[in-house]
DNA sequence: CGACACATGTAACACGTTACATGATTTG
DNA sequence: CAAATCATGTAACGTGTTACATGTGTCG
C-alpha cells in the first residue's frame, strides 16, 4: 500500500498522465521500485473507484489517447493525511529475518546460532555491496538517499543479530527463561 | 510471504495440526504477529497444494476433528533454504517512510522538510513508547527481542532521516544535484 | 520499413486480512 | 445449562506482481 500513496504525491504536484506517472516514479525513487505499468493503471483506478483521483482525456494530445489524471479534494486530503505522520508507519517488524530468529531462538538453540551467523555473513555482505555501489556510481539524489537507507538498516540488523546472540547466551546460561517452548 | 514460512519453520519440528501451529506462532512471536484461524487454514491449504506439507487426520484425536499436517521432503528442503540466507532477505527498502521521503524530496524541498521532521517525532515517540514498555512488562524471550529489533531498526530510520536532511542541505547550498524535477 | 518510445489496458495469480459460519468438548 | 475453548473452514476483498495484448507516433 505505497504505491497508490505514491501516486497520489505525484498527482498531488499536478495533472498528470499514467505513462508519466510511471516514469516519475521509478526515476524519483532511484529505479528501487520499478513499476509494471499495468499496475500504473489498475492502481489509477482505484484511486477513482474510490474518489480520490479524476480523470478525463487530455485535451492537448493530439491524438487523443493520453487520459489525465488529477487529484480529487478527498484525495488532497487523503495525501496531506499520509505525508504527516500517519499510523501505518509504526507498523510492526514483519519481515523474514525477524520471523526466523523470533521462530528460530524459541525452538532449537542450536538452530538459532545459525540462523543468526548465516545471516550476519550475508547483511554484511550486502553492505559491503552497497557501500561499493554508493561509491562507484554516485548517480542522482535519489539513488544516494537509498543507499544511505539500506545501509543504516542494514546496520541496524546486523547489531539486532549481536543483541539476539546476547539474549540467547544469558538466557541458556541460567536465565528465567527456559529456551523451550511455552514461554507465554 | 512470511507466514507462509513461519509455518514451515514449527511444522519442521514435528506434525502439528492448524490450531496448534495458530497458538504456537502467536506465542512464539510474541503475539507480534496476530494470526486469525483462517488465514492458518488457507496457508496449509497451500502448503499442500505445493507439495511442501501433507495432512492427514489425528489418529491420537478421539472426535477425529483434528487434521495433521507434516512436512514433506520438498517441505523440509525448503525450510533449510528460508532458514539459510536466501535472496528473498535482500530485499529493497520498499515502504512508506522510504516512499514519502524519496517522492518529496525529489519535489518540492520544504516539503521535505516538513515532511522528515514530521516523521523524526513519530519515530522518536514510538522509541520511547517501546523503550518504556520494554522496561515495564519484561515478558519472554520473544517480546524483548521484538522490542530490540523495534529499537534499532527506528533508531537507524532516525539516523536516516538526519542524513535526508543534510543531503538535501548541501544539494540546496549548491551541489550540483537541482532540487527541483528531472534529475535522471 | 523497422525499431523504438509512447500510451493504455486486460487477465491471472499471489499473499495477507477480516468477518463470519459451524460444530464438538470442556468446565463452572 | 451456559460460556469458553477447541477446531476447522468459507467468502470476500485489498494490494502487489507478472505476462501479455494492442495500437500510435517518430526517427533513422
Amino acid at each position: 500500500m505505497a504505491v497508490r500513496e505514491g501516486l497520489l504525491v505525484l498527482l498531488g504536484e499536478g495533472p498528470r498522465h499514467g505513462y508519466d506517472l510511471r516514469n516519475e516514479f521509478e526515476a524519483r525513487t532511484g529505479a528501487l521500485w520499478r513499476l509494471n505499468s499495468g499496475q500504473v493503471y489498475t492502481t489509477l483506478e482505484r484511486l477513482e473507484r474510490d474518489g480520490l483521483a479524476e480523470s478525463s482525456p487530455d485535451g492537448d494530445d493530439a491524438s487523443g489517447r493520453r487520459r489525465n489524471y488529477r487529484l480529487t479534494a478527498a484525495g488532497a486530503e487523503e495525501l496531506r493525511r499520509w505525508l504527516g505522520a500517519h499510523a501505518r508507519d509504526g507498523e510492526l517488524p514483519r519481515d523474514d529475518l525477524v520471523m526466523k530468529i523470533l521462530l528460530a531462538a524459541s525452538g532449537d538453540p542450536r538452530l538459532a546460532g545459525e540462523v543468526i551467523s548465516a545471516h550476519r555473513h550475508q547483511l554484511l555482505e550486502r553492505l559491503q555491496e552497497v557501500r561499493r555501489e554508493q561509491r562507484r556510481v554516485a548517480g542522482g539524489m535519489a539513488a544516494r538517499l537509498v543507499a544511505d537507507v539500506q545501509i543504516v538498516r542494514l546496520e541496524a540488523d546486523l547489531r539486532w543479530l549481536d543483541l539476539c546472540e546476547q539474549r540467547l547466551r544469558d538466557a541458556n546460561r541460567g536465565g528465567t527463561d527456559r529456551p523451550g517452548r511455552r514461554e507465554s
